[in-house]
DNA sequence: TGCCTCACTTTTGTATACTGAGTTTAGGTG
DNA sequence: CACCTAAACTCAGTATACAAAAGTGAGGCA
């Protein structure tokens, strides 16, 4: 684990101030880990981590108790902790667990979006393509978070979105084993418009079926990269 | 929040002497918050539990945090931590969830199911049967839950295992809101046992169908309640 | 040389101490 | 008597200290 990584901690901690300390750290290695700044089968050693970052063990311990908890760290055999390896079964559970939930999710946002919600989806399509059209990737992956968040909000069950917006955080993590080329980010884009074309005609199977074959697609593109790094 | 409560801890510390305190105490924090022995509202603040489970703060902090995130307790407005009171809304919305989820590992079990696991789900059912007409409630309770996680079990997805499992806990929250009879627990029976059927047959939709209605009867039943009481 | 043991190191688990923010309460003042 | 203010109190956030378990390695013995 070497000390650069944690670097810009400091300007982290900037963003809230009257956030505890805990949820920072938390925040912050569960950004590194999910963007691979932190390999998997990193060693996670509360001591070390409280001088690196300026925090005692207290809310270290609490961060990295948090991160066990959602699967990201785990015990080390013997002693301590480490950033987890990731598995092409637990990678395919997921996809199949998140095609299940996308599609409600979907279908809900069909019978019950508003105006307002609809026109919000469009507008971060028409973003989405420009960002694509203009190759700002780093932009582009935000969108594309927003966009499913603003899915999970229309469907109305603060519990799904919960679920999924964290499940999606974890997708990331696998995203990042893949190249998104233009070509791909295009197929994507297409794949919202689907879904939103759905929604707009309060089409629930049809919204069902769009968006889960837009995880299943996500599945098969890291599937792909799989076979080719593990073959 | 009265003492005598925290009479039985002790006992529980026994079950597993290698199980750490932080362990131990969200489980049994957890029991009690499910069970309503701990009513939503009571406070919790550390040192006094720390007294009454004669533990310090630390591994009682963990126990909250953890409980915390899973939606038991919640953050009192200015101060400290208090047993999180039920919505409505929020149970519309998971029975909703759950009622999705459900099915989904009711059409996996029903496609995958290997004889020993559809023996293991009819053994369940004769248990339960025969703890319905001697009245032994509480036994029949464990074997509810045993029939479900089995089914999860049989699924083969451990991420969906995992998270209904979890939620299932939550459910049997709502659950002591409604009266068991013996007749409510017969019809629960027949469900079950319809559910079986559709596994032994493989019959991937009619598990599917049966599974979503075992949870919305549950639904049912527990919004029936609400509205006794808060009409 | 190979292996066993025991002391040492590493790292977590738990306890305790300190700090500061927010609440309550008691005393003073108009 | 109402209201303001400040001291005291509560309680969570954080730091630190100590204990215990588990790995590690060096020295001794067969």
């Amino acid at each position: 684990m070497k000390k650069e990584i944690f670097q810009d901690f400091p300007a982290f901690l900037g963003k809230d101030p009257f956030m505890p300390m805990r949820d920072m750290i938390y925040q912050y290695l569960r950004e590194l880990i999910i963007t691979r700044q932190l390999e998997p089968g990193s060693r996670l050693v509360e001591e070390d981590l409280g001088e690196k970052l300026h925090a005692s063990r207290t809310p270290i311990r609490e961060a990295l108790r948090k991160l066990e908890l959602e699967g990201l760290i785990k015990q080390h055999k013997g002693r301590g902790l480490e950033v987890g390896e990731i598995s092409l079964e637990d990678a395919m559970d997921l996809y199949a667990l998140c095609t299940e939930l996308e599609g409600y999710a979907a279908r809900l946002a069909a019978a019950t979006a508003t105006e307002e919600e609809l026109a919000e989806l469009g507008s971060l399509l028409d973003e989405m393509e420009f960002c694509i059209d203009r190759n700002e990737k780093e932009r582009e992956r935000i969108l594309h978070r927003s966009f499913h968040m603003a899915i999970y909000k229309a469907s109305k069950n603060k519990r799904l979105s919960k679920l999924l917006s964290d499940y999606n955080d974890y997708l990331q993590l696998f995203r990042s084993y893949y190249i998104s080329t233009p070509h791909t980010l295009h197929q994507t884009l297409e794949e919202h418009q689907q879904m939103v074309e759905a929604f707009r005609k309060h089409d629930e199977d049809l919204a069902e079926r769009t968006a889960k074959n837009h995880i299943h697609m996500a599945q098969k593109a890291f599937q792909a990269q799989w076979d080719v790094y593990n073959k």
